[in-house]
DNA sequence: GTGAGTGATATGTTTATGCATATCATAAAT
DNA sequence: ATTTATGATATGCATAAACATATCACTCAC
């Protein structure tokens, strides 16, 4: 299964736990028996819209197509500290940044790169969407965006590309386990999934 | 089929021919039939989630579950009216009626009123957390809400509930005929889908 | 007319769904 | 300790529905 619906799933997951409901009551309220709803959290189906659609409005979720352009500024709203305007600017220049450089990924020439690698490289930047990019992150992608863009003035560059490449595994790993890689001078919240509402 | 899910359908639609692309053509890319396509754009299946998903990825869009009290805000936000921080106070405002409007609804006695009118009141205010609303807009929920209480505190007045699902429904109608029906002192660009990608 | 393009429609196969039941944990009672 | 009860999540199976393949009808150039 992809990356996406996995996500889904554990976000339904956790936003029932959230609201302290099992899954024998989430299916009360929500149509869908208790038993599909076991094998949704597993990742054993791939399940219906319709289902999906119920299960969110139970769980006060809504179901929504984000432009990619404005995932990162829809995060932040979601993850919530929009509050007094804090980091919206840093979440702006993540969305340019993180934009440039899937734009430079599409346009990488296919006859020097493998399908796979370019897909790797697609999916690592698509997710580092979902976070929140301090300001050491944010250099961190620039430095691999220049990287990309030495790649593609010339092509015969493989290094630029590698190294582009590990940073944004680098990052990536750095996030997902909490702690930022770079100095944390302030510290920052951990990341939480979708499904947050408590504020 | 329910609202969310047409709606998401009509959102696909109309990012794939914002972005010039015919079924086939988005067929080849998505690995998703024709066929298919065809019927889900018209409502004919409850699409799976991998389905979705991988038309949203063509279609540079990411599937999201947003905070129902975050809604209001999320869209702002892919509306593209966030520039500046034009109206950013006007959809707190708006966030905070909507959800102390549902919060109402939910607390409504389920013995004095049916069902099937909760269902209804509930739907309405849930869909207003789709559209921009103007100043005018916000007062009028406003008043709404205030019916709303009086209800609340007195749940033989019966009236006040109908002023406030008449008020609802007249505020919805106007917004979904783009026209505001409260004096447009200045004027509102149109109501556009979700998928709105081209700033 | 021919051909390439579009979206809709039929038919067979795969799979999510829904119901019933099984398993598992924890706790209470004998 | 063994049993019994309770509340949770998981599994087996029948069926309805999504999905895949192929075909259709329609339009527009040429």
């Amino acid at each position: 299964m992809g990356y996406a619906t996995e996500h889904i799933a554990e976000s339904l997951k956790a936003a029932r736990e959230r609201k302290g409901l099992s899954q024998r009551a989430l299916s009360a309220k929500a149509g869908v028996p208790q038993s599909h709803i076991s094998k949704i959290e597993n990742g054993a189906v791939d399940l219906r819209l319709s289902s999906l659609v119920e299960l969110a409005r139970v769980l006060d979720l809504e179901l929504t197509l984000v432009p990619r352009k404005k995932l990162p500024a829809v995060r932040a709203i979601i993850r919530g500290d929009d509050d007094g305007h804090r980091d919206v600017q840093s979440a702006r220049k993540a969305t340019n940044l993180l934009q440039r450089l899937d734009d430079q990924i599409a346009a990488l020439p296919s006859e020097t790169l493998s399908e796979i690698v370019v897909q790797e490289l697609q999916r690592r930047a698509r997710e580092l969407m979902h976070f929140k990019l301090s300001a050491d992150d944010l250099v961190q992608l620039q430095e691999a965006s220049a990287a990309m863009q030495e790649f593609l003035s010339d092509p015969r560059n493989l290094e630029a590309v590698e190294q582009a490449q590990s940073q944004l595994r680098m990052l990536r790993n750095a996030l997902a386990h909490g702690a930022g890689v770079s100095a944390p001078s302030l510290p920052r919240p951990a990341y939480r999934l979708d499904g947050d509402d408590r504020g």
